[in-house]
This record gives C-alpha cells, structure tokens and sequence, in this order.
DNA sequence: CGAGTTGCGTACTGAAAGGTACGCAAAAGG
DNA sequence: CCTTTTGCGTACCTTTCAGTACGCAACTCG
C-alpha cells in the first residue's frame, strides 16, 4: 500500500514490492494471487487505514465551508502521515488495471461522492447552501476538486497555492 | 501524439506505436531518438495543433464566465475532433517520464496558467472578478478545474454532469 | 557501367515485467 | 523414529520492453 501510493501503482512493479517487503515472489502470490488482487487489496486497506478516518472525523453539523476547509488543510499538510497526495486519486486513470482495482476504484469514489452528497444535503437544511444546487453536481464538484488537490499535491505542487485555490473554489457554498 | 492522447504515455509502448503507424522501430529512432525525445515531439505537436486554437479561438473581450463556459462545452462535446480528454491532462502524474517531456509537460501547464491569468486580468479591469481575487489564485483554479474535466472526460464521466459542475464552480466569476 | 554512399528494415540484445515448477526443510501424525 | 504433509524460496518460464548491429537494396557520382 505504501509503495502504490508513495509512487503511484503504476511506476512500482510486483518485483519492486517483493524486494522492498523482503518477501519472496511465490509468497505474495500465495497471499494475495496477482498484481490485480494485491493492487485490491491495498485499496482494501488503503479505504479502511486511510480514507475512514477521514470520513469519521467529520461533524454533520460544523458548516460544510469549514469541514471542507478542514479536509484541505489535511490534504495539503506537509507533516501529515504518510506520503503526499492519496492512492485513490492517483488512480483516475485507470489504464491497465485489472478488473477488481477497477471496481474498487469506482465503488470507493462513490463512496465518496455519496458522503459528500449527505454533507450537502445537511448544508442545505441549514440553508448554508442554495436549494437550486442539484446536490448531485455539487458533490461531483466537490469530489473533483479533492482529487485534483491530491494528485497535484503528489506532484509537488505549492501546497499554499492548492489551498488557497480550494478555498476560492469551495467559496462557492454559503 | 493519437495513441498518446487516446490511452496515455504510459499505456502505450514504442513497439505499440511501430505496429500502429507502420513504421519500422529504427526508422523511428532514425527519426525522433528515443521514447523521451517522441513523447516531446508529440507534445510539441498536440500544443501546436490542438492547444494553440482553444487559445486563439479565445475573444479577450466576451465576459469571462462565457469564455469558460464555451471552453468546457467544448471538452465535453462528444462530437469533438480527436479521442476524449486530453494529452496533456492525463500528464499531471510525471511518474517515468523522461526529462524533455517532463520539462515540456512543466512548460506547457505554465503556458495555459499564464493565458488564463491574462484572462482573469482583464476580467478584473472590467469588474466581472472581484480584485480581492489574487489573479494567480484563480488561474490556478481554473487550470486545476479544466485539467480534472479533461480528465474525468477521458475516463468515461458523465459530459453532462462534468459541465454541471464546472459551471457550478465558475460561477464564483461574476 | 562500377564504386561509394545512403535509406531502411530484419533480427538481434539485455533487462525487466508478471507468473510458476519444483525441490528443500521443518512441522505434524502415527 | 520414520512418513507425510505443509510452508516457503530458488530458479526458472514466456512475453514485452527500449534500444541497436548489421546487411540488403537503391540511388549517386565518376
């Protein structure tokens, strides 16, 4: 999960993994049974180690700015555990990925989606954002534009000007 | 440059692009000199004939949010010349890239930030952006968003929603 | 027409990818 | 204490990668 995420899935082979792991190849084969289902695997973990902790920490009822703002500032925090960026959002392409990581890809960004979505909703109870917003495409915006602070984030971008950049977008909710 | 914009650098190997273009692999080497120098050339020539019209086709005049909009219908326009997405978006992971395309692939995002900041510039001057907005801020944002359509494009989203969404987060642009 | 140059593709190289056959040693069972 | 099973790693397989050595044909020029 490390390495996948550290370099992206596609730049560390199942080789590289078994010399970093100390773990010999018929091993990991007999663990998890191909790059496709150790690939789902990390994701797996990736989801449960990662991305929960994310979702749990969030209060329904702090106003969506805020939580956004939060969730940016972690994404682009420099001593944040873990390497930049985020294994999930390095994966919008999915070229070259076998079947189960394509499916767990898209069944996770639903996920993730959907909690946006059920954020958005409690906003607009609140009257925090406007009802002519279909919350579907303020999810997706939402949603968006995370992954693309991830992903440049693991590019090496200036995490002050992600930021910065978020908030004005996010700005749009009020 | 096709294959490259169609399934991403990284999907598409030298031997690939022989059997495709029916060349011979050494007239390809005679030719460009390796798979960093063809990546460069192919970008040279998406920036030439692909990116350099959006940009020229751009009336400095016309208010901002309507020269973005117009922008992402047409990223989204199915009926659009050329493989969904774009060249350049799906290069926003510079993992194995050689040093020439990386530095071009630097270049050509810098080049697309800078024309859109002259965009916001001058949609300040005629008070459509707040001057509150630093300019490189919104340019950013902008860049990261049409990056992330391309993107999505290019993995199958949904156009519709994808244009939603990006109207949602331009409309900050008034 | 014959010698030299040029263009170009066949057929190779070594490395690295994903994946597996097989044998060795340790534990389990009588 | 001997046999059987189990766990596990060495060493291999096929394929594909980027990159190149080399020879054949065609064209140039005296």
């Amino acid at each position: 999960m490390d390495a996948y995420w550290r370099e992206g899935p596609n730049a560390v082979s199942l080789n590289e993994i078994c010399r970093r792991a100390g773990v010999s190849k018929p091993g990991l084969y007999r663990a998890f049974g191909g790059e496709d289902k150790l690939l789902d695997a990390a994701l797996e973990r990736y989801a449960d180690v990662v991305l929960a902790p994310y979702f749990a920490a969030v209060d329904p009822d702090t106003p969506l700015c805020d939580t956004l703002e939060a969730i940016v500032a972690s994404f682009t925090d420099a001593d944040r555990a873990g390497p930049p960026g985020c294994l999930l959002a390095r994966l919008q392409q999915t070229d070259g990925l076998g079947p189960l990581a394509t499916g767990r890809v898209e069944g996770l960004r639903q996920q993730a989606r959907d909690s946006y979505a059920t954020l958005i909703e409690l906003a607009k109870a609140r009257c925090e954002v406007a009802e002519e917003i279909p919350t579907e495409v303020a999810a997706a915006m939402v949603d968006i534009e995370c992954n693309a602070v991830l992903l440049r984030m693991a590019a090496g971008e200036d995490p002050e000007l992600l930021r910065a950049q978020a908030r004005l977008a996010f700005s749009i909710f009020h």
